[in-house]
RNA sequence: UCCGGUGUGGCGCAAUGGUAGCGCACUCGACUGUUAAUCGAGUUGUUAUAGGUUCGAGUCCUAUCACCGGAGCCA
């Protein structure tokens, strides 16, 4: 194989016109038969939403040899000349000259038809299902949304920061930890009846980390503002389709901010996102608007052009009191917005994206910053129509004295926060952030309903396949 | 975890308690600058699993498992 040589699908689309010494690698998408002694392969590589078609006379060189490989599924190299499509329903077309299998597919045996699949059977075979349509572009949307995350904060000057996936800190209430050991389950070595963790890997107990805020702001007090960007897990019993597992989670953190500065930055963020998205996906967000979703198209547009709609949970909740709807869950200053509230929020009442802010204290964590009369904390959620909550955040206690309050108010261990607590000892300072669910985010812009086929391998209850 | 639903050829589905069928895919043939190709013929089943009721169970009952949807929790 000259390795010099391979024209992606994408650019060829791209580029159009007449070319001679063209050469395309990729998997077969279907093969129709002429009879006139000629067939026509869709190929496509991933670079692409969009298939090349290749016009192969029987006759050229390694035609016969692999034509009983060359199924729907066979991955294959063409050369030949490109040339204006005869055809309608594209403009140009791969004459092939030579033809090449590197791996057959059996349609016996191949899973994927010519056809459309369920996305639960699809599930199953998920080893395959990138080789669809709709995985391909999800795959490359999810791209181009990680890639703009990082744009985004890098031309702000935040800097990228990896926190620790193994932690023995659980961030208060964000819920159950896999834990982490190399003691025996079978027989872990006991003391009083209890495990024996100090003859554990690490000397103590240790679980993958539920969020990287903690250690995010003992960098955001020395770097001003940074960002994290990896997995993070939860070993909550939830089996819904917004929740997994193992999840990709977007927390920036920042020194000088209060928590209008922090709404201020989620709404650029999401701007900036959805823009950047609309701006460089657009083959595969049509597909998207064409097959699973005809709204999110003008969706996306109204979120970039309008500002999002702030309201604090006191008024939220006046306006849940006086709408007459009639609510499953019922509506009193206090209590936790319930899916249905929040969908009404944004879905009925604003119809676009909705912050709300200044939670009660008694249903948010611990590091919240305590507002003037202590009844609420300076919290804010970003709530997107159909989805609900994407973003959570808010500016964090900064004062040593009412932190040490807060935690032993909630019944925190302070001994072992210790380092958190140091934070606003030493040069303490005003700072602020949020988390987004990274999957979430693509589940929306993408528009599709189940959280686990917005990730290559989904981690869910009960299921860790491939 | 709770509530509801579903589980039938490779895939999507059908079948008042009485012979398991259709579409797609697949195989073969015909036709064709085709493009969800078209036309003809053909192959494919321990009806999720284990019990039970009945002369007889895909169908009714019990349990288990899996999946889907909703809820809770959250991102």
């Amino acid at each position: 194989m000259e390795k010099s040589k391979r024209d992606k699908v994408k650019e060829i689309l791209r580029r159009g016109g007449e070319r001679a010494d063209v050469r395309v690698m990729g998997w077969v998408r279907t093969r129709r038969d002429s009879k006139g002694g000629f067939s026509f392969l869709e190929i496509n590589d991933g670079s692409c939403l969009s298939n090349l078609q290749v016009i192969s006379d029987h006759n050229i060189d390694g035609f016969q040899s692999y034509s009983e490989k060359l199924h729907t599924g066979s991955c294959v190299e063409v050369s030949g000349k490109l040339v204006q499509s005869q055809g309608k329903g594209q403009s140009v077309e791969l004459q092939a000259m030579s033809i090449k299998v590197y791996g057959g597919a059996d349609p016996e045996q191949y899973p994927l038809q010519k056809k459309q699949h369920s996305f639960e059977f699809l599930r199953e075979i998920a080893h395959l299902r990138p080789r669809t349509n709709t995985f391909g572009a999800v795959m490359r949307v999810r791209n181009r949304l990680a890639y703009s995350i990082h744009n985004f904060f890098q031309d702000r000057g935040f800097v990228y920061l990896h926190t620790p996936i193994i932690t023995t800190s659980d961030c208060e209430g964000a819920g159950e930890m896999f834990q982490v050991t190399t003691l025996d389950p079978g027989s872990p070595p006991m003391v009083d009846g209890k495990t024996d963790y100090s003859q554990d890997f690490f000397g103590e107990k240790t679980s993958l980390t539920v969020s990287g805020q903690l250690e995010g702001e003992v960098y955001a007090m020395a770097l001003s503002e940074i960002y994290t960007f990896g997995p993070t897990f939860r070993a909550e019993n939830s089996n819904t389709s917004r929740h997994l597992s193992e999840f990709w989670m977007v927390e920036p953190e920042m020194a000088f901010y209060d928590l209008e500065d922090d709404m201020n930055l989620a709404e650029d963020f999401l701007h900036y996102l959805f823009k950047d998205v609309l701006e460089h996906c657009q083959e595969d967000l049509e597909f998207f608007n064409k097959r699973i979703d005809k709204t999110i198209l003008e969706r996306h547009r109204g979120i970039v052009e309008n500002s999002f709609e702030r309201i604090p949970y006191s008024e939220a909740i006046h306006v849940l009191e006086k709408s007459n709807k009639n609510f499953i869950y019922s509506v009193e200053w206090g209590c936790n917005l319930q899916s249905e509230h929040e969908r009404y929020l944004s879905e009925e009442v604003f119809k676009k994206p909705v912050i709300i802010f200044n939670y009660p204290d008694e249903i948010k964590p611990f590091y919240m910053k305590a507002n003037e009369g202590g009844e609420t904390v300076c919290a804010m959620d970003v709530l997107l129509p159909k989805l609900g909550e994407i973003i959570g955040g808010s500016q964090r206690e900064d004062d040593h004295e009412v932190l040490m309050k807060r935690m032993k108010a909630k019944g925190l261990d302070t001994e072992h926060y210790q380092w958190y607590l140091d934070l606003r000892r030493f040069g303490s300072a005003p700072h602020s952030g949020f988390g987004l669910g990274f999957e979430r985010l693509v589940q929306f812009v993408t528009g599709m309903e189940n959280i686990r086929d917005v990730i290559p391998f989904p981690r869910t209850p009960k299921h860790a396949r491939f």
